[in-house]
DNA sequence: AGATTAGGCCGCCATT
DNA sequence: ACAATGGCGGCCTAAT
């Protein structure tokens, strides 16, 4: 995206979600520094109805939501009320000219129903997975998946995942270093790559996206050793210099950042599922020694290795 | 815990 | 005119 304004509309249809509701809300609307401005929408302006009884007031009508760039539409309860054939009309419409269309939850149930979905891939709350999926049999329905991003029409899974989503459009508009600080600021995990299961905890493997996809994957299978930034450079062919500016571009941090962020991932785990000292743990996750491990350990994760692997084991055993 | 030192980070500018 | 690149150098961070 450019310098314009990015004009977001919620679209709230009726028994809307209200933490679905809130999350696009809030994420781009959170600081007037990002150049989104968010409108909350409905079929009818007025107050809309929330799951949960509360009453919302929705300040425009359909023709804002058609203006605006990026339509999100929250989840709702699609079995109690349908969405309405004018929102309907009005997605299919945003998606010939060309607008973006996002859902949260089973927000998707909505776009499936406008036929935005038909012929491309879309996930929504794992429980709703399958009864979409039959609705919409021309909707490649991914149960797993975190977030889809289908270019024009990216779909998420549960609230959680909502959040995530935002972000990664915040990433697409304006950048990962503006996605992380986003993310920072809201408190949210940084970047949970879209691919990601639903309910594990852990990326399978980081997704190859930017051109330097091929180089970070390399990197992640030899944390355990010593990586420099010519040893990357060299991977992704270019000059340190622009392996340095490429990483910030698309992970948002610098290259020893981002490898010092894996490499306590790795100790995490290992301490976690393994009985491995701390010395081996730091060694195997390349972090060198005992000392240094501590060090990024409580710095990034908040505690000592031993105090977490004792914390997490008894937690793990209902303890 | 503090000092040392190698290496990373990043603004700036010339180059492509 | 523009965007991406790569080298330079000063300041900062991190590992020992």
């Amino acid at each position: 995206m450019t310098r314009a304004t990015h004009r977001v509309a919620v679209l709230a249809l009726d028994a809307v979600l209200p933490l679905d509701l809130g999350i696009p809300t809030q994420v781009f609307g959170y600081t007037d520094e990002l150049p989104y401005r968010v409108s909350l929408c409905a079929v009818a302006p007025g107050e809309v109805r929330t799951t949960s009884g509360f009453r919302v007031r929705a300040q425009a009508g359909l023709a804002t939501a058609l203006a605006a760039d990026t339509i999100v539409v929250p989840g709702f309860a699609p079995h109690h009320r349908a969405a309405p054939a004018p929102a309907l009309d009005l997605l299919a419409t945003a998606l010939h000219r060309g607008r973006r269309l996002v859902s949260i939850c089973t927000g998707a149930f909505a776009l499936a129903e406008a036929g935005v979905l038909d012929g491309r891939r879309a996930t929504t709350h794992w429980r709703h997975a399958a009864g979409l999926a039959a609705a919409h049999p021309a909707v490649r329905v991914d149960p797993a998946a975190l977030y889809v991003d289908e270019g024009q029409v990216l779909t998420s899974a549960g609230v959680a995942a909502g959040i995530d989503l935002c972000l990664h459009l915040i990433a697409r508009d304006l950048g990962a270093q503006v996605a992380n600080r986003m993310a920072r600021r809201i408190v949210a995990a940084p970047h949970r790559d879209g691919g990601q299961a639903q309910y594990i905890d852990r990326p399978v493997p980081a997704a190859a996206t930017g051109s330097l996809g091929p180089t970070r994957a390399w990197a992640l299978e030899h944390l355990d050793q010593p990586l420099t930034i010519a040893d990357l450079a060299r991977h992704a062919h270019c000059s340190p210099r622009s392996l340095s500016r490429r990483f910030a571009a698309e992970t948002g941090l610098a290259p020893l950042r981002w490898l010092t962020a894996q490499r306590v991932g790795v100790a995490r785990e290992l301490l976690e599922t393994s009985g491995l000292s701390v010395d081996e743990v730091a060694r195997r996750a390349g972090l060198g020694s005992a000392a240094n491990l501590r060090l990024h350990f409580r710095r990034r994760v908040g505690a000592a290795p031993a105090g977490y692997r004792k914390a997490f084991s008894q937690a793990a055993t209902g303890g």
